[in-house]
RNA sequence: GCGCCCUUAGCUCAAUUGGAUAGAGCAUUUGACUACGGAUCAAAAGGCUGGGGGUUCGAGUCCCUCAGGGCGCACCA
């Protein structure tokens, strides 16, 4: 319905001569003000220097809209044009709830973009931290939100199996298996120190007998090699089926310089006249396409910088039909973007392919104390202990009450709260007690169909409730648009949720005191509403209990 | 030194991207169950949006400036 309004305002707009001028119609916070307003009069006064209440007058007069949309029109404050729906828009959009069902929030437009959406890719160099687990949430919910949106999304991992971190996890597994077995050996600079590194050492040795450990060391450390890469990856792919993250793709940068992707990089940067030779080393002029100094490709002593591949990697992307590269990287990395972006502009991609949502750090604050690593991992906090101690649902929502750019403060105490002090324990709760309705009406809820009877919803708990469910599309299709998943927790904890728990308190269904037309709408309305609470946690990755 | 992000109620955070009277939760105070789950609800109180200047019908939001905090500035990944 805002979309014929909406097409409306801009025929009108149009016709007063402002083709293509921008304005919004959108829900506003104050319900006083109308269902829908718009600030079209006030954009199109301050284009013409004109009295912005007497354009309203102007655009109000030249509105032609059907019988039965709108109920009311009204022009206020500065030059705001509100309008009141009628009723039978509610009624209509009701019915569509039902017959939506687990798809009601889903835009209906065609096929979208191709995007590729990549998160997580974390190093296979031991289990996933909890600012892993963050970025898994967020770029889960973020793909999640596109697919709703209407586009067509691949969730994607990228394994960086070829540099130099992989080298020291072999070296440091080498040293343990050596450890484990009496032999002297050390963990080399810049090597990994923690625990699990132990427990794979007696792993290899339990695999491989104990004269594994007696290998020259250079054969050793290569095998190790090869070992290590599959633990870890093992490790964190089971992390990250139990936190409910499922990749379509899993990329490795190894397989990127397999199939010469790399070195083909390196020739296409060359043919467009794009790199030199200074000191020794390859340069990119990356400054011409808005970074802040040109870049090394290829060093002195002959190997590639990390850049390299990564631009041969996104190449990638784009070669297998990608609209949209959104990449879910650590906040340490935002310097990184400039050059990246530089990169890709040179070779031609435009600029709106290449996306970058920052996931700051996250720090567990338990009983008020920040902890700052767990045993096992000896520098960090496992998104496995986290979840272990709070559970899946409690750790996805909390991930996703914030911007992914703000630090998060993870509350570890009050992720374990069942009270509504949890924010995802009220939203949850919410559910539950809709689904009780039915439990006591001895009714499955797909059993109650049929239209609202608005005539017999006379608190005013009833007519909330319904606007607050029939603006979840939009909270969805906003919320994808901005790569926020935050604006869906916000809807369901300080919108849906009170509403929802005020309606229950204030309002009876089974057995309403106003009748049984009343009962009816009522566990309508129930319907309804809890199917919008199940679609919004279900995409974030949170379930919707029927009981707790 | 340069660049990016941040500073909003006692605390943790929002604010429809420049809109109408800056909103939630926690904490505090007061009240409400013989009823679908009181694991909840209703209400009160809490603010010079870090300071100052500017842009305009209109600024938490944009620009300048000052103060405070975080991150980044490799021929590391």
């Amino acid at each position: 319905m805002s979309e014929l309004l909406r097409a409306e305002l801009v025929r009108v707009a149009e016709r007063l001569g402002a083709d293509g001028i921008e304005f919004v119609l959108e829900r506003p916070r104050d319900a006083g003000h109308g269902d829908l307003a718009t600030n079209l009069a006030m954009v199109l006064a301050r284009r013409e220097r004109a009295n912005p209440r007497k354009t309203a007058e102007r655009v109000v007069g030249a509105l032609q809209l059907p019988a039965g949309v709108v109920a009311r029109t009204e022009i206020a404050g500065p030059g705001f044009i509100n309008f009141w729906l009628a009723e039978n828009q509610l009624v209509a959009a009701h019915r569509r709830i039902l017959a939506e069902g687990g798809r009601y929030g889903w835009a209906e437009s065609g096929p979208g973009l191709k995007v590729n959406v990549e998160f997580v890719s974390a190093n296979p160099t031991g289990p996933l931290h909890v600012g892993h687990g963050r970025g898994a949430a967020l770029g889960d919910a973020i793909a999640s939100l596109l697919e709703a949106a209407g586009q067509r999304v691949t969730r994607e991992f990228y394994i960086n199996d070829a540099g130099v971190q992989i080298d020291r996890v072999a070296q440091s597994l080498w040293a343990r298996i050596r450890q484990e077995t009496g032999l002297p050996a050390e963990i080399p600079e810049g090597g990994y120190h923690g625990e699990y590194l132990r427990e794979n050492a007696r792993a290899v040795l339990a695999a491989e007998g104990p004269e594994f450990a007696r290998l020259p060391d250079d054969e050793g450390v290569r095998r190790c090699r090869a070992l290590a890469l599959r633990i870890q990856r093992e490790e964190q792919d089971r992390d990250l089926a139990d936190f409910g993250v499922r990749f379509d793709v899993m990329t490795s940068e190894q397989a990127v310089y397999a199939a010469g992707r790399v070195d083909r990089a390196l020739d296409l940067l060359a043919e467009r006249g794009l790199t030199y030779e200074s000191e020794g080393a390859l340069w990119l002029r990356t400054t011409q396409f808005g970074d802040d100094k040109d870049r090394v490709l290829r060093k002195s002593d002959g190997s590639l910088t990390y850049l390299v591949p990564d631009v041969a990697y996104h190449l990638d992307k784009a070669d297998r039909g990608f609209d949209r590269a959104i990449d879910v990287w650590g906040a340490d990395h935002h310097g990184y973007i400039p050059r990246m972006r530089a990169v890709l502009l040179a070779l031609g991609l435009p600029p709106e392919f290449f996306e970058v949502e920052l996931v700051q750090l996250v720090k567990v604050v338990r009983g008020g104390e920040e902890v700052k690593m767990s045993k096992r991992s000896g520098e960090f906090v496992t998104l496995r202990d986290l979840v272990d101690e709070v559970g899946v649902d409690a750790a996805r929502y909390f991930f996703l009450m914030k911007k992914g750019a703000t630090p998060l403060d993870f509350d570890v105490d009050k992720a374990k709260k069942q009270t509504e002090e949890n924010p995802v324990f009220y939203v949850q709760m919410a559910h539950a007690r809709l689904s009780g309705i039915f439990r006591t009406a001895e009714r499955e809820p797909e059993s109650v169909t049929g239209d609202l009877d608005l005539g017999a919803l006379s608190a005013p708990q009833d007519t909330e409730l319904l606007k607050t469910i029939v603006a979840f599309p939009e909270a969805v299709a906003k919320a994808a648009r901005e790569r926020e998943p935050h604006r869906i927790t916000a809807y369901l904890h300080d919108e849906l949720g009170p509403v929802v728990h005020g309606w229950y308190h204030h309002t009876r269904a089974v057995g309403a005191p106003e009748g049984p037309a009343t009962e009816q709408s009522r566990l309508l309305l129930a319907r309804a509403a809890r199917i919008v609470l199940a679609n919004a946690l279900g995409l974030l990755g949170i379930s919707a209990p029927d009981r707790m």
